[in-house]
DNA sequence: TATCGTTATATATTTGAAAATATAACGATT
DNA sequence: AATCGTTATATTTTCAAATATATAACGATA
């Protein structure tokens, strides 16, 4: 029989299939793995500042993220306040909260999907 | 019934999930798309600086693709020869042929896999 | 109205990856 | 031995992306 993937891989390297995953459409991608945990992290800080501070990510691009976002959502998902007690702060949407759900089993069928490519390798 | 995720997306912008994969172990990533399409190549042109610049990639970033492919397999994928005539050249070995059907089929149930996801998004 | 920390935005700086450049070894052919 | 275009490798340069820095607007509270 002619060889196959997993007679060609050297064998003691636990070589693995892995990818991303994100939404795009004709102006370019907005939802990868980093909005999502950013998302979850305003949810629990109450601002965008420090739930760029927790992922060591500038302000800026964490602004940029959820701005990206909020213009591919027909409902924003994070609605900012500046001003206010405490300065201000984010809050998430019910929209937010579905998207981030909708992430986590987008993420269980891709990690099946790799999970089963990668059994191919060995097996 | 609750919003679900193709409520929340704007319509009108033709929103897909779209992704990469690539093979990896401990030490790194070692098979993404640039060193297939490489593989191709050399296989046409007998030469790695011929392919990569078909390719527009700088020759050093070929043969580092290349050299770091043949690290993770049993047998190289690539026989180069520098020297004699015409200059030298490199030639593919069969385990280099298998590696481009294996990335063809893995790509076409990856690419069923998103499409299936992206129905989700509009259906 | 003064204060606070946030959002929002522009500009400058850093940094890291890719490309460009340069050089040597290689080996069949003449 | 001279030539050729390739492989192999080190060094320099370029460029884009990320970060850092600076500044202003915001608005509830005291």
């Amino acid at each position: 029989m002619a060889k196959s993937i997993k007679d060609i891989l050297k064998k003691n390297l636990g070589t693995k299939v892995n990818g991303s995953l994100w939404l795009e459409s004709a102006d370019g991608r907005f939802l990868g793995p980093g909005p999502i945990e950013l998302l979850e992290r305003i949810a629990e800080t109450g601002s965008i500042s420090a739930a760029a501070k927790e992922m060591k990510m500038s302000y800026k691009k964490a602004w940029e993220l959820i701005n990206n976002l909020n213009a591919h959502l027909a409902t924003p998902a994070v609605i900012p306040q500046a001003g206010g007690e405490k300065g201000g702060g984010s809050v998430l949407t019910p929209e937010a909260m579905e998207l981030i759900s909708y992430h986590r089993e987008l993420r269980k069928s891709f990690t099946a999907f790799l999970e089963n490519e990668s059994k191919k390798l060995t097996l």
